[in-house]
DNA sequence: GAACCATGTTTCACAATATGAAATACAATT
DNA sequence: AATTGTATTTCATATTGTGAAACATGGTTC
């Protein structure tokens, strides 16, 4: 999350916002004092921004435990966004079908900052309902979509936006700096980026990274599923499904192989 | 959406939020002159608030067109309200019993306003991924779940809460404030609510209300498709499935019989 | 290619607005 | 009844947000 420029005359705003974005999947109801000390404002400030917050809908109190949760403006406004974005709408089609074709999941995510953020999620199969994801962000080097996309910077660029030191979600977790940096050249060179068990254990993924007009990186596609059914030998087969999918995808956005 | 009171203090932050709102399907990005304008604030406050709304994300510009759309962190808090929404998750099996048991798409909404929100959305069919239209508000009065739910409010309440005149969606929509009265009557003793073809031509629902541990109504469930396949002589026999789903998830919610 | 128009951006003087310490209210334990 | 933990309200202060005006930029028109 960039909190890059202190730009003058937001305060108030960005405290606001800085409330909200204390509310996630981990600690999704906050007492107001709790919040007040672990965003680091005054419990009276913190009480009139949240009053502000909960008069447009973006907070809302539950009345039994007198906590604050996230309000149904923030659903609204996440659905808007989820569906004026262009780019899940142009994959929607080419996720189906990697979905359907893999009988695995097929998901689109974008990088931001050094998390990857999943705008969009098929389910292989024909259980579930999918997108219960969506929304989620993940650290990118755990990630083969995170990994298809930062295999195209450069380790300066990398070395601005990754954390040192790089957390471990599993114990397969790459978390040298010098191991991630040959396991991106060679993402880079194979066309697709290969995550297995680094983000959960038991889970496996190949992603290959979408290009616009000008040849950036915009965003990145995947198909994961359990590695009992996404195994070594399977690999090869997946990374090319991502690969083709993508390439057809980047030249819808204008992009020239 | 309630503007009630303007609390002392709050302006910057209302302000902001407002300029979030204008952001819909109907009009995803914005130059910032025409936002202003349409807004009603000054443009340089406007270039501040939106300045602060992008360094968090909240906000982004295409630099393409120059112009802001709706950011990734609205995508991400979205993802979060509606993960940590407890109805959410105690209705889904019964949304996912119903729908495949209907063949017809299940729906669960909260009266927010004047305006019922999708909170979850299951189709029947197995083409579709469903959820495309979470977070997406109707007139509470032209949908099933919506008259489900003002079904059990009273006269004085309705006229506090519905807007006057009523808007038509379509042809069918009620709009004559005696007959959705008598139409909200017969709901209530009914059990479950119909609406055919009030909202959109070819859309025919049912929906029935939830109610908690107090005997409030706090949301509603509904099964919803084209009217050639829900049709008049097998809208009894929708009408009880929801009922009965509806009974089984407000005992879950404490409700006494 | 000069004049124009419509955008977005910066500056700055001013005071309205946001701030936080302290006082108060309320509710649940003890 | 006393205590401790919450959530609110009050209010004096100056920090912060404000908007008119000036500036910058890029695209059209003549």
């Amino acid at each position: 999350m960039p909190h890059n420029k202190p730009y003058p005359g937001t305060q108030a705003v960005i405290r606001a916002l800085s409330l909200l974005k204390a509310f996630d999947d981990a600690r999704p109801a906050w007492g107001l004092t709790e919040l007040s000390e672990a965003v680091g404002l005054n419990k009276t400030t913190t009480f009139r921004l949240l009053t502000a917050l909960e008069s447009e809908g973006m907070v809302a109190r539950n009345p039994q435990t007198d906590t604050y949760q996230l309000g149904t403006a923030v659903i609204t406004l996440g659905g808007y966004a989820l569906r004026t974005n262009d780019l899940r709408t142009i994959c929607q089609p080419e996720l189906k079908a990697l979905a359907a074709a893999a009988q695995e999941t097929a998901a689109l995510e974008l990088l931001t900052g050094a998390e990857t953020l999943i705008l969009d999620e098929i389910m292989g199969d024909r259980v579930m309902s999918g997108g219960q994801a969506i929304g989620t962000r993940w650290a990118a080097h755990t990630t083969s979509t995170g990994k298809a996309m930062l295999s195209h910077l450069s380790p300066a660029e990398l070395r601005e936006i990754l954390p040192a030191p790089l957390p471990a979600a599993t114990p397969h977790t790459i978390t040298e700096w010098d191991a991630l940096i040959a396991d991106l050249k060679n993402t880079q060179e194979r066309g697709y980026a290969v995550a297995n068990q680094e983000l959960e254990v038991g889970l496996a993924a190949v992603g290959a990274p979408l290009f616009n007009y000008d040849g950036e990186v915009v965003a990145a596609i995947s198909l994961a599923g359990p590695n009992s059914r996404v195994t070594p030998d399977r690999i090869p087969q997946l990374g090319q499904l991502v690969c083709e999918a993508a390439r057809r995808i980047s030249i819808r956005l204008g992009w020239q192989p």
